[in-house]
DNA sequence: GCCGTTTTCGGCCCGACTGTTTTCAGTCG
């Protein structure tokens, strides 16, 4: 039996916290195991070790209750308890709690009085009115559900970009180990960085395709085959991801690789220029074409069959054609084509040029690791500085930090950092912007902080112009120094607030304001396609993971792919300065007022 | 279900918003 892992127990104990919500019980009763969850996810100790030595309840949120069925599930790999309390509901009631305005409560009603189980049976007994008729439900609440089951229907079949690349890199790994592959790649819209993605698109090639193709279609993790051909073979994942294999041999690999890279806007824009010099361009090759050459004023006269012009690259292709390189991010023909004409694609940001981030939380507020094991991560990573940003006091759901806790927390990072010289962590704050858009803190306490990030974190329904306002308000405050998540957006989950970005970047040029880029997979907030406009105004980036624990570092390389997407060079992003120039920098916005 | 105790019960995280209600429950952050 391979062993259970922390991760694991803590899904298990929250949904254990879910049912016993679902059934009525003793809402401090699962909020107990949603603690016990957070608990054991971030505790340092191996769990097992800690099971077989019987010290479970040392840990802070365990009592003897929770000891004993933790222990349970650790050594035999099983929990009836949780088996029989998920039996007593239908496996659809999990997806009926996604949509937004059902919670526990009324779930549990509509599967009480209508025996409502899933989605499908909500939509019938929505149409009927029969949930209109229930005692706390009502007629808006009806319409806003079948929106919400709308929104759901048009969201599914579509994943995250930070849901899929970590599985696509190492779908292409597993088959550059093929000995038949000679060249592997991600294509699509993930090579893109597009945030979104209906599918996954790889590309091969090799002399002896039928040979991979079947190495493919017998990877793990493939849930069914549904396709399986010479040159293309369709696969499904268990998260209902859709992933094509394309075959090629490696003479076509440079023009397949552009050609199923797109976008298809950008394929037709090339097409185009291919066509105005005489050549013809497709998946297949670049051609030169001499009955189309001969229509081209001054062109020489070239006779005969069309001609393979060889490329071994996509440089190459670019190259024949008259261009520079088009990074993928860029290929949105979005005036990326008339730029490689003019020679001004720019140098864009990679990953490895971040030097620190900001915007991280701890277990302060509701990080699921101390300052010093974020400390810790970040150092390892190489970063050279690392922004603690735990939440403000009005965001009670996340534990944020009285003026007393966040001066307390500034202790301890001054003692960190004069006990390590490794990485430079800074003092901050994710301040939330409240109505009116007042921060949280008042100045005192956040010129203390070397650093502010202004979120908002209610009053999503504000309409375009308040909001606005509102953030333009405390974005005027000279402490803020960065605008956290502009949009609130949930990617497949909840659509931005309602804001003018254009006058938000406007201010943020006004008064030296950063915005971030929130690396986030759910969020990858402000949109790709806003940076452009935000950079050539002035505005400076700062890409940050809003991580809430260690792993999340990882989400700095998603985010700065996203920042790619937006045109974005290394001098426009903060966080690719130095220690040194970074902390100028902070003492400049401060500066300012 | 956990915790702490002036200890074996009683409190446990707050407030805005929405839609249902004529005073509040449920959801959300």
């Amino acid at each position: 039996m391979p062993a259970i892992d922390k991760s694991q127990v803590a899904e298990l104990l929250d949904e254990i916290a879910i049912l016993l919500e679902l059934k009525g019980e003793n809402v401090f009763k699962s909020r107990a195991y949603r603690t016990a969850a957070r608990a054991i996810e971030s505790m340092p100790e191996d769990l097992a070790r800690l099971v077989a030595e019987d010290r479970l309840d040392s840990i802070a949120g365990i009592g003897s209750a929770l000891r004993q069925k933790i222990t349970e599930l650790v050594t035999t790999g099983r929990l009836p308890y949780h088996e029989e309390l998920r039996a007593s509901f239908p496996p659809g009631i999990f997806d009926l709690l996604q949509l937004p305005g059902l919670g526990p409560k009324k779930v549990k009603i509509l599967h009480d009085q209508l025996q409502v189980s899933d989605i499908d049976a909500l939509e019938a007994a929505c149409q009927d009115h029969r949930v209109a008729a229930l005692a706390g439900f009502g007629a808006k609440t009806e319409a806003n559900l079948l929106l919400g089951i709308d929104q759901r229907r048009h969201y599914r079949g579509q994943h995250r970009y930070g849901d899929v690349y970590a599985l696509a890199e190492s779908l292409v790994d597993d088959l550059r180990q093929h000995p038949d592959v000679i060249r592997a790649s991600v294509a699509g819209s993930l090579r893109r960085g597009k945030e979104v993605l209906k599918d996954l698109d790889l590309l091969a090639s090799s002399a002896n395709p039928a040979a991979v193709m079947d190495a493919f279609v017998a990877l793990p993790g493939i849930e069914r085959v549904t396709n399986h051909g010479e040159t293309k073979s369709s696969v499904l994942f268990g998260n209902g991801l859709q992933c094509d294999l394309r075959v090629v041999s490696d003479t076509e690999f440079p023009y397949a690789l552009h050609h199923f890279t797109g976008s298809k806007e950008h394929n037709v824009a090339l097409r185009q220029r291919a066509i105005g010099q005489g050549k013809r361009l497709s998946e297949w090759g670049l051609f030169l074409e001499p009955e189309r050459a001969k229509k081209i004023e001054g062109a020489e006269l070239p006779s005969g069959e069309p001609t393979l012009i060889v490329c071994r690259t996509e440089e190459e292709i670019f190259a024949d054609l008259g261009l520079q390189y088009v990074p993928p991010e860029l290929r949105e023909n979005l005036g990326e084509i008339e730029a490689a004409e003019a020679g001004t694609i720019p140098r864009l940001v990679e990953w490895t040029d971040l030097k620190g981030t900001f915007h991280c939380h701890t277990v302060a507020s509701d990080g699921r690791h101390t300052l010093q094991e974020m400390a810790d991560a970040a150092a390892e990573l190489g970063l050279a500085y690392l922004g603690i940003a735990d939440h403000s006091k009005s965001s009670f759901q996340a534990n944020g930090l009285s003026e007393e806790r966040l001066l307390a927390q500034h202790r301890e990072i001054a003692a960190l950092n004069a006990s390590r010289d490794d990485i430079r962590l800074f003092t901050g704050v994710e301040c939330d912007i409240l109505k009116d858009g007042v921060l949280d803190f008042p100045d005192e306490i956040l010129a203390a902080c070397d650093y502010v990030v202004a979120s908002v974190h209610a009053g999503f329904t504000a309409p375009e112009e308040e909001m606005t306002r509102r953030v333009i308000r405390a974005m005027e405050n000279p402490y803020v120094t960065m605008l956290g998540h502009a949009t609130g957006r949930l990617l497949l989950r909840r659509e931005p607030y309602a804001i003018n970005l254009e006058k938000i970047i406007d201010c943020a040029a006004e008064t030296g304001t950063w915005i971030e880029l929130n690396a986030n997979p759910y969020r990858l907030d402000m949109d790709w396609r806003w940076w452009r406009k935000a950079r050539d105004r002035g505005v400076r980036c700062v890409i940050n993971p809003d991580a809430h624990g260690i792993d999340d570092y990882g989400y700095l390389r998603v985010g700065t792919q996203i920042a790619r997407k937006g045109w974005l060079r290394r001098e426009d992003v903060a966080n690719t300065r130095t220690l040194a120039e970074i902390t100028a920098l902070l003492q400049e916005k401060r500066n300012r007022r």
